[in-house]
Parts: structure tokens; C-alpha cells; sequence
DNA sequence: TTGTAGGCGTTATCAA
DNA sequence: TTGATAACGCCTACAA
């Protein structure tokens, strides 16, 4: 089948090639070349370990981590689970991940749910097939669709970007942000204001919602029901949004997206309406992602530490995996005011 | 160390565990549960393999990967080198990848090189001490930059969105992608342009300027050197490039920007400048990102078929590893014109 | 300080 | 059609 062009199995030096050339057995390579150590003390004569090591180098000798996999029940890979890579959010926060896990020897081994439960439960099956020694899930629902797996496994896991009750997360403190959003636009005057809810079972949804919500509440300005639409978190969604939006009579003076992709499409939900964001309808976005700065308008948005969120659920997931019990972190956000949001006409 | 909440080397039923309930002998489950072949007929009889079945499923046995890893020499784990994954581009085209993979029992384990070759070194390094069956990379440099750890192992790879002579890749046909972003502005009227490179080592950058540039020079209009920076693909590139091109006297009337990102920043630029993107300087970006089409002055694009690509190349690894040789692709772009290029003042 | 032996879960080979 | 056996590369008691 294989036309010799390639060796897919191909292997590098092992221990015993290690150990056949310096004279010492095995074990006494594997001590050496591990570190391993005896009562404290490095298990091997300096000269022994250095003569070892030597070669070891020149042969370039390669650990195998399938045959570490099988006899360590450890892998060293992280399982990590997002809806999707291409959206700019979680991208961003797989990077931090992937950062991290690096500096401590793990890789990351990453797919992609599309939101959809099946595909998320698969997802987490292959993950614990290749063994992964933890996971970070980034797509999680509020019901917390396919943690069981998990559970059943005992398999350490952190949820990122999006929390359910009862499970350690590393988020952005959505409802603070979503305050955040409604008091920079009751400061500018808005009342009638409309609001981009995103996906119904997302945790970060709801609590940028809420938290705008109750703002809006608090100041003697509740929002109706039927001015809180539900929306995909992409730009598609954002423009659905918008358009039923502004169906409405009197249409909204401002609108608040949960994400700045949906922010996205509604500017341009608002170009083909022919409204300037800002000047005609106010937009607020939630991360802001660096594009938001860039734009021609640029656009108001709640900052949330992105990369820190990736980083620290995997300082979590160490947290876990060497016994400790992990810690439910929200991350401060911070709204950037530009040139979307501006005092109602 | 492990305070007994989680078991990270759990693992579930094995073989064994089949063997020992049903009675019948490891290998010979082995043989049932993997549907190997003797001479091309199933090597159990119906009724063994019927009931071998069931009682796996009812354990939930799920075959041991890092076991059949040592044993098979094969992971069905794909390493993939991207730059970096919130680059929207290379998300995109890791979306491509992943889905295509995924369905033909492969997963993607994903690193970022930061653009930087002693990284990419590691990355690649790490990937083959995971026992990758095959690599696909995202980030590769003309010069060839750590090809040869591949080649050294003989480990199949294919190269994406930039190409290297003498390798199998997927790409854009960027060089014709260029031809048609200059040919757009031609027709415009645009004889004074600025080009925003991108990396000089990059081969998709390479292709695009170079095809932008042949059509000018083919045109009579040929693009002085001091025209044409150097840039990063991303925003604080584009943005960079545009000031130093701004800073002409006569300023260029339209910027080619190799990438969407870049184009971004440009009409950050633009923006701060108080020029009209279209009206004052025209704008050709990259690649047509979703983003592009939502601007309240849309971003004229080269379309490129990013998930395509990312589809293709792991078709392409396919081959390799099944022996057959690997094509070098070009799928063909497509300009988008929209609002940010306009006739010439 | 070093060697020996056994096994992690699976599969390939050989024998029955 | 099925069973026995060895081996993939590494690690870890235990013995010397």
C-alpha cells in the first residue's frame, strides 16, 4: 500500500539503543534520562548519568510518549473544546491556553463542537479516547450537556468563557459587563434601547443580559421583553438581530450585543438602513476584539481579558490535576468608549 | 499528591475485561473488534462476533490509544503549525482542516509558531514526539525553515496557505489573486499605489505583491520600490505600513493590503488621517473575512477559499500516507468589490 | 549504584 | 475459527 515513500511509523532512538550503547541496562538509562530519584538523591553516578546523557544526545534520542501514555496513564495532552475556532473570542482564548499549557509540557488537543450537544459529546468521547489528562470546555451550556461524561470518568475539567452553576470556571465577569454597557448608555440618555441576547443556553449570554438588564431596571428603565432578542454570537446573527430591532416603532435609540461579532453585523444591519452607528443608533459590543478599535467608527465595547481567561484555566486545570480543588474565577471587564455610543439625539 | 477527587490515569474496560466475560480469548476479540480480515473474510465466526459485540458495548469498551499507538505505530493524530490562531484566516482554514479530519477518524493537534523559526522547530518537534502520523503547516517560510525535521522521519506533510518550491501544498492562487486586486485598481483609474507586503518571507505574501506588481509593470505603471513595505499580517502591520506610505508626498490613491487584517488597519489609519476609505484613498484587502462585508464602508476583497484549503490539505496527507503522491493546489480567488475602492479622485 | 522482571493494552504471528 | 505468545517502549518495585 505504502510506495516507500514515506514511513508513517517511523521511529527514532529508543532507551535500549541508549542503554545497548553506553553498557548500561535499561533502567538504568530510563533513571537517568527521567531524573528520577531515589530517597532524594539522583539515582546514577555522575559519570554514569553524564556518559548516558551524552548519548542520548547524539542519537537523538526522543522519549515515546505512547509507550509513556500506556505505562504512566498519562498523556500530557489537554482536551479542549470550543464551538468554533474561527470565531475571533475563542480563538483568542485558545491562544492563552495553548500558551500556557505549553510552558508547563502539556499540548493542547483541540476540537470543535459547533454548538451542537451531539457533536459536543463526540467531541468529548474522541478527547478521552487519545487519553487526554484534563479538559477545558468552551462551548459549555447551562445545563450542563456532556459534563457527565466527564464526571463518570473522573476526568479533571475546567469550563472557560462560559460558566454552569456547580463547576469551576474561569470567565469574564459578564453581568458586571453588562452593567457596565447599560450605565454608559443611560449616561448618554438612552431609554429605549434594544438588546442582542445571544444563544439562550449560554452562560456568558445570560449574565451580560441580566447584568444589562438590571441596570436598566435599577435606573427606572426596564427593558420589554420584546426588545431582548435571542441571536447566534457571529456576525449573521447580529444582523437578524438588528433587523427585527428596528421593525419596531418607535425603533430603539441604542443597542447592546452580547459579542463584538454580532456588534459587527448590526453595523452593518445599520449601514443598509442607512444609520450612522453613534450618531443615529448607538451600538455597544462585549470583548473587544482588536478589530473594534480599527473600524471607521470605532466601536464601543466591554473588554474582557481574553488571553488571561485561556491562561488561567489552565492554571486551574493544574490546580486540579495535582489534587487541589479549583477556583471559580471571574475576570474584571472594562468598557472602552469610542465612537459608536454617543448622547442620544 | 492527588487528594482522590480525580483519577487521571482512569481508564476504562479493555480487551481483557471482553475476554474474560465473553469467554473467548484476547486476541480473538481483538480480531472481532478491530474487523480485521484473514484472506478477506471476517476471522470469527457470527455468533462469536455477535456476542463479543454486545458485551463490549455494554461495557462501553473503548479501544486504548496510547496501546494501539505503540503497537501500530500510528496515532491517527494529524499535527497542525499554524502561526497563530486568532488570526482569522488561519482559523478558517484550521476549521477546514479539522471537519476533514475529523471525519476520516483523525484529530488535530494544534500549535502556534508566533512567526518564529526556533518555535516552529519546537512545535514540530513536539508534534513528532506525539507520534503525529502526519503534519500539516500553516506557517511555513520559503527558505524551508524546519522542513527538514520532517524529512529526516520521513513524516508526511503537506503545506497550507503558503507554499514552498519543491513541497506539496494548498494554497491560494495568490499570485493571480494579486493580478486581480491591481487589475481592479487599473481599471479604477489608480496608477499611484502603495502595496502592503506582509512578511517577506512568506510565500503567500511573495505571491500576491508580486502578482500585483506584475500587473502594474504590465500595465506601464510599475510600483517604485519605496512603495511597497514590508508589513505583519495583522492590524498593527497594516496600520504601520499605511503610515509610512501615507507619509508620501503625493500619497498613493489606493493601498493593496496582502490581508484583511492589514487592510484594517489601514482604515484605522485612514480613519485618523480623516481620509474617506473609497472616496479619499481606495482599499484592497485579503482573503474577504466575513468581517469585510460588515463594515459601514465594506472592505473590497480577495476572496479565498479558506476552508477549502484546509479540506484539501488533509486530502492531500491523505494520499501521502496511503503512498500516493500529493498534488500542489491552487484554488482560485475572486475579487469582492465593494465600497472601500472607488474611481480615482 | 545497578540489574532483573513484570506489565501497561493491543495486535501480529504462529500454531492448533 | 480460535488460542497462545511475544513484542511495541517505558517505568518501577524489588533484588543484588
Amino acid at each position: 500500500m505504502n510506495g516507500g515513500q514515506y514511513e508513517a511509523g517511523a521511529r527514532g532512538p529508543t532507551l535500549a539503543n541508549v542503554a545497548k550503547i553506553t553498557g548500561y541496562h535499561v533502567s538504568t538509562v530510563s533513571r537517568v534520562l527521567n531524573g528520577s530519584t531515589v530517597a532524594g538523591v539522583r539515582a546514577a553516578s555522575p559519570a554514569a548519568a553524564e556518559r548516558i546523557r551524552e548519548v542520548a544526545r547524539e542519537l537523538g534520542y526522543r522519549p515515546n510518549a505512547a509507550a509513556i501514555a500506556l505505562r504512566r496513564r498519562r498523556t500530557r495532552l489537554l482536551g479542549v473544546v470550543m464551538a468554533r475556532m474561527a470565531d475571533p473570542v475563542l480563538a483568542t482564548i485558545y491562544e492563552g491556553i495553548e500558551q500556557a499549557a505549553r510552558q508547563r509540557g502539556f499540548h493542547p488537543l483541540a476540537v470543535n463542537s459547533w454548538e451542537d450537544p451531539d457533536t459536543r459529546r463526540e467531541c468529548i468521547e474522541a478527547l478521552m479516547d487519545h487519553g487526554v489528562d484534563a479538559v477545558i470546555l468552551g462551548d459549555s451550556t447551562v445545563d450542563g450537556a456532556g459534563l457527565d461524561l466527564l464526571a463518570t470518568r473522573k476526568l479533571p475539567f475546567v469550563l472557560v468563557n462560559r460558566g454552569v452553576e456547580g463547576h469551576p470556571s474561569v470567565t469574564c465577569d459578564d453581568h458586571a459587563g453588562g452593567r457596565m454597557a447599560a450605565e454608559h448608555l443611560l449616561d448618554l440618555g438612552h431609554r429605549r434601547v434594544g438588546v442582542l441576547a445571544g444563544l439562550p443556553l449560554a452562560g456568558n449570554a445570560i449574565g451580560r443580559t441580566e447584568g444589562f438588564l438590571d441596570a436598566f431596571r435599577a435606573a427606572g428603565h426596564p427593558v420589554p421583553a420584546e426588545r431582548v432578542v435571542r441571536s447566534t454570537f457571529d456576525i449573521a446573527g447580529g444582523r437578524m438581530g438588528a433587523e427585527r430591532l428596528l421593525r419596531a416603532d418607535p425603533a430603539p435609540t441604542a443597542i447592546f450585543a452580547v459579542s463584538d461579532s454580532a456588534a459587527l453585523g448590526v453595523l452593518g444591519c445599520l449601514r443598509d438602513h442607512a444609520i450612522t452607528p453613534g450618531a443615529g443608533v448607538s451600538v455597544v459590543g462585549f470583548n473587544d476584539v482588536p478589530m473594534a478599535a480599527e473600524l471607521t467608527i470605532p466601536l464601543t465595547s466591554v473588554r474582557s481579558p481574553l488571553r488571561r481567561i485561556g491562561e488561567e484555566s489552565v492554571n486551574q486545570l493544574m490546580r486540579l490535576m495535582s489534587g487541589q480543588p479549583a477556583q471559580t474565577l471571574r475576570l474584571t471587564p472594562e468598557l472602552m468608549a469610542r465612537k459608536t455610543t454617543a448622547p442620544r439625539a
